[in-house]
Formats: structure tokens, C-alpha cells, sequence
DNA sequence: CATGAATGAGGCTTCATTCAT
DNA sequence: CATGAATGAAGCCTCATTCAT
């Protein structure tokens, strides 16, 4: 690899983390590309001379983004000690702190394929799909040793999922320290999700 | 009522079930008032006839849209025998049912609170007020009665509502009797989060 | 004249009336027939029965407008005691007052003309010269008497009702009373204009 | 200050000069951005490149016209020889050569206040003021010396500004020694403003 | 006569995209 | 490589006008 491909791939990194920050804190139409540029002190015009799009810059602005978090939490899967338990809870945790505080916009993000093209919206199922594995592995691995149990386990990581994401909503006005409470009290809900015990209260 | 004015609001109706479906399968920035006119058959200006601008159309379809759906659950929470952890789950499934077959996107409707004036974001939130009191009530019967055990009630609900609203993303291929399958899965699943028994998995 | 005739006269003439006044308030641009209709109670498409387009409506307005003033000035003009002199400064605080509280954007429908049919614009012009005659007939009085001396008639007129009609201009914000100050001393500014004496100060 | 920027400022000027004509012409209403655009060749949104919008465009229209405008007179008023009524009149004459020649309708961009921001409504007022001190510095000077007498120094400018702005309406046929003519006559009847003497007619 | 409804043209504005330099 | 400039499509909105009832 030159000097100069290298050069050229530092650069598609700054305008990625540029960019997945802006889209990750305010979705997809509320970004444009005039926004991306002046945070990067740089024209509209240069942008497409690194990406094809708006499209194309979004596609891989989420998988940085989605790289970025999920390899967050897979490190701390890898490296938390604790029972599988703990370490889930810690998860939880973690991702809603991630969702809440640095991408809000996620979720708004994931609501735009019906009019991606299928090649992206390919790529972004995938880092979907990766992302979610860091929550599997944990759960098989507590399921496994009767730590937890569970309805379905699809099911379950889809709710689970679904409560993070949309977690920002709801946190939008609090206090740092109300945050951190909420943090604490959804954790300890999901955490519901694979107790063991009584099942569900049918 | 003159004749005349229930044509007219017959026209409303008309407007409004067209706006809901188009708002709540694509959200509100991928929707134009072209695209409503057309389904409607009718130009784009003449829509300003009933509404004063896109915002308020959007903001009357989910109403119209909520206060349906919120009037359904309400029947059947009023009405519904058995006991509350029956009635829960059954206003669960309902809940699922109507959003994956009736409403398949209508989550989408609900992210767009930075780009609108804040007397619609009062309604929204009147709206999703209030069709959050029909699971808050149940709630707090089974919790009264000793049936129920949460870590935080508002918190409960959001991660209820979080899992039951993104439902119709991943039920979205299934098959009749899948989908149904689904739903009771995901009913039973949420039921562990009002679960007595050991609490949380920590 | 049928009495459905003069039923129609008169309804003109009130819409006329209404038309005249919002004209003079705002100018053509700013007034629709939406506003129109609406001060008369009226739907916008029935202004269609009385006139061909907005078009017809407003030189109709004006119409009305200026015969109603020019008939007020030449009341005053005929009926007035004293010198021409006298009655010349009268003539010019009742127009400017006229101007100022009940039209006071006629300058600006004056000048709109190069949109206008010719047809339109005949009108207006034999409207406007019948307004100026008054004060011609006045000012040829003084003339001939001697009690007046001008530079050149036409010119001197021109400059009269150029500042006359910009009067609201810059009476605008005046309190009653400063207005009654302002008119007092435009008209004692303006018989300078016909005064003899040493002419101009060249 | 780099090439690009001067030839940034040259269109610029273009666009302003364009505009300047168009709305002085016609008025703000009775513009759009089409027209100005088409008058250059170009697109409407180009325009959107150099101004944020139609209100921006329109004032500093108005600005390069006034400050051009202004700027000849003021220098006219510095340089001129003779006393201030040869002083006065020689600017009267030159400001309605210029209103008549080079600006025909700018009394039309000054009739909009109802529909303009406060901010550019600000400069538009600041603009006028400067201009109106030109004639204002020279009247201070006549009246001081003697050689001047007016009703009211504030009444007298109003009047002489509307009769000097409103004349391309009345001059606007005439062939080129009519028109020399007509300013004269219209000098030296604005003098008499200004003449002692008797005073006004009364 | 009057209305309610609809239309269509036009206006302002935004923005992804292209391209010569 | 990057920029400045321009484009064109699309979006929201207003309003004069038409017309069946």
C-alpha cells in the first residue's frame, strides 16, 4: 500500500467519523452533505471525490459507526469478568450509554431502508447481524450453564434490542445523573427477560 | 351536522387514513404531499383545503391513527376477563397484532421530534400518554394485587412499548401462522419483565 | 331597472366597498380574494358572479376608491369659504388625511400598472386626472387672480400629489395628534409651492 | 483579497445590478427569483449561492442602488461650486436625472415595509437617512445663512423626496430635451420649498 | 346565487449531484 | 485533490380561477 493510499484511506476515516457521528445523532434526512463537509472544513464537491453519494457516504458512516460500537462491547464481553450475568447486565448498560450518548439518532438510522438500495441495505443487515452476536454468544453461554432461561431466544434479544435503541427517546431531557439511574433500571428490566424463576407470569 | 359537513369530514377521514398508512410506513420526511395526493387521486394543493400544511395533516393522522388503536385496547382491557396477567398478555398480543398488521411502521411516525413545532410534539405526546395508560393501569392492578413485580414501573412500560412497537420490523416476512407464533412468543416474553420469582438475573 | 337589478347594485357596491378598503390598506399584492370574500361572509368562488377575475375586481376598486375621494375634495372644493388660499391648504390637509387614515397604501396601487390591461389602466389614468382636476381648477382660480404664482402648473401639481400620497409613508407611527402637526405643516410646506413673492430661490 | 474572491465579487455585482433594475422596475412583489435569474442565465437556485434568500437579495439590491446612488450625490455636494440654493438646485436636478434615468421605479422598492423582516427594514431606513443627509447638510446651511427659509426642515425634505422620486412616473414618455425640460421646471418649483420671501400662500 | 371542492401554475427554498478549473 | 459554481429535481405553500351542484 502507498504512501498515498494510505494517506487517501486516513482521510475516508475522518470523513466516516464525521459522518456517522452526524447521522448517528440526528438520522439520515436531517443530515446533508453540506452539513458533513463544513464539520469537516471542506467543500460539498470534495466528498464525492471518496464517495459515489449521499448513500454511499450513509452506508459506510453506519458501518463505522456500527463497527465502533459493536467492537466496543465485544471487548468488553471479552474482557469483563464476572458471571455471564454480570457481564450482560453490563452490556445492557453499556450499550444504552453508547445509544443515549453518542448516537441518539441510531434507531432513526435504521428506519430509512425502504429506499436504500439492496446492496446497502445488505451490508447494514449484516452489521445488524454482528452487532448482534456479542448479545447472543452471552446469552447461549448463560442459557447454557442454567444461569439464565428464556421464552425464545430471538425473541428475547429482539426485545432486548428494541428497548436499547429506543432508550434515547425517552432519555432525551434528563440529567446526567438521572441518566445514570436510568441506565441502572433498564438493565435490571432486561435482566427480567432471562431470569430464571417463575417464567413469565402467565 | 348539515349533510355537507359530514361529506366534509367524511373527506377528512378519507385523507387521514391515507396519511397515517403512507406516515407510518415510511415516516414523516419520506412522505411529500404529492405522494398523499396521489394516493388520493387528487393535487397536491387541494390537500390544503382540509389541512393548514403538512404538519398539521401529520399530526391529525396520528392522532386519528392513535386514538383508534388506543380506543381498541381500552375496550378490550376494560372488558377482558380473567386475571391481570391474563389480561396483560392478551393486551400485549393485541397490541402486536394491530401494530404488525395494521400499523406496520408506525414507530416511524413517533421519531421526528426535532423537526416539529412544539404544539404538535404537545399532542404526540397527550397520544402516546394516553394509550400508555391502558398498560399502566393493568400494571398497577396486578402490582396492587401482589401478581406483578417490576424493577420501575415507567420503565417497564418503555421497554414494553419499545419491543411491541419495533415488532412489525422483524415479523415483517413471516407467514400467517408464524406471525402468530411470534406473537405469542414475544407476549410471553414481556410477561417475565411483570414476573414475580427471583427479579432480575444479576 | 329591475328590482333584481338593483339588488345586484348594491351588492356590488358592498363588495366594492370592502374590496376598496383592503386595497388602500395593503396594496394589490397583499390582498386575496380570499380576504376579500371572507370580510363579506362570503365564499371567494361567489366574487366570480360579480367579477370576471382580481383584476377587474381591484380597478373596480379603485374606481370606487377614487371617485369616493375625488367626490369628498370636490364637495370641499365647491362648498369651502375663503381665498383660494384658504380653500387650496384645506383641499390638501382633507387629501392627505384621506391618504394617511383610510388608504394608506393607494400609492401603491398606483403603481402596479405595468401588470394591468390597457383597458385597466385607461381607467385609472382618466380617474386620476379627474382627482387632479380638482385641484388644478383651484389652483387656476389663484392664478388668475394673482393671489398664486407657480413655476409651471403641471409640474407644481405633480409634486403636490407626490408628497401628498407619500404621506402615510412617513406618517405611519405617528401619534393623533402628531399627525394632526405633520398635516398642518406638509400643507404649509406645499402653498410655499404657490406662493408669489420672491419665487423660487435661485 | 485572492482572484477567486474578486471575481466572486464581480458576480456579485452582476447579480445586484440585475436585481437592482428588476426590482426597482417592478417592485419586490412583482419579482421573483425566476426573473432575476433568467435575466443572467441562469438557474434559480444558483442564486442561492450567493444570497440566503429572496429578503437578502432584495436589500442589498437596495444597498448597492442607494450607496451609488448616495455616493454621487455626496460628492456632488462636496465639489459644487456657488451658493447653497446653486448648490441644492444642482443636486435636485441630479437626483431626479439619476431617478429618472438609471432607476426609474426605485420608488417601488421602498413601498414594502408591511412584508419585510425588522432586520433588513433596519438597513433599508439606515440607507434612506444617509441619503436623506446630504440635502439635509445642505438646507442646514441655507437656513443658517440666511438664505433658505422653510415650514419645517423634516416636512420640506419628505416633500422633495417624494416629488423627486415619483418623477420617472410622469416622465416617462418624454423624449430627452422634454426631460431636461420637465427637471428643470421641477428644480426650480422644489426651490420654492426652500425660498423666503413670503412664506406660504396663506 | 352561492358554495364547496378542486385545480394548476407559480413562488420560495433545499440539496444531492456534476464539472471545469 | 479540492474548490467554486451551477444545476435540476423535488418539496412546501399560496392563490386566482373554474365548475358541478
Amino acid at each position: 500500500m502507498s504512501r498515498t493510499e494510505r494517506k487517501r484511506g486516513r482521510r475516508v476515516e475522518q470523513i466516516l467519523a464525521v459522518a456517522a457521528e452526524l447521522f448517528g445523532e440526528r438520522g439520515y434526512d436531517a443530515v446533508s452533505l453540506e452539513d458533513v463537509a463544513e464539520r469537516l472544513d471542506v467543500t460539498k464537491g470534495s466528498l464525492y471525490y471518496y464517495f459515489a453519494g449521499k448513500d454511499e457516504l450513509a452506508t459506510a458512516a453506519i458501518e463505522t459507526l456500527g463497527s465502533d460500537w459493536t467492537g466496543r462491547l465485544e471487548a468488553m464481553a471479552a474482557s469483563a469478568p464476572g458471571s455471564a450475568g454480570e457481564r450482560l447486565r453490563a452490556l445492557i448498560r453499556a450499550h444504552v450509554a453508547i445509544a443515549v450518548r453518542e448516537y441518539p439518532a441510531a434507531l432513526r438510522l435504521f428506519l430509512v431502508p425502504r429506499t436504500w438500495p439492496d446492496a446497502l441495505r445488505a451490508r447494514i443487515t449484516e452489521m445488524r447481524r454482528r452487532h448482534d452476536q456479542v448479545f447472543r454468544t452471552l446469552l447461549a453461554e448463560g442459557l447454557e450453564s442454567g444461569e439464565f432461561a428464556v421464552v425464545a431466544t430471538g425473541t428475547t434479544l429482539q426485545a432486548m434490542h428494541a428497548a436499547m435503541s429506543q432508550a434515547p427517546l425517552w432519555c432525551a431531557g434528563l440529567a446526567e445523573d438521572e441518566q445514570e439511574r436510568a441506565f441502572d433500571e433498564l438493565a435490571d428490566t432486561l435482566m427480567k427477560l432471562v431470569s430464571p424463576g417463575v417464567g413469565s407470569a402467565r
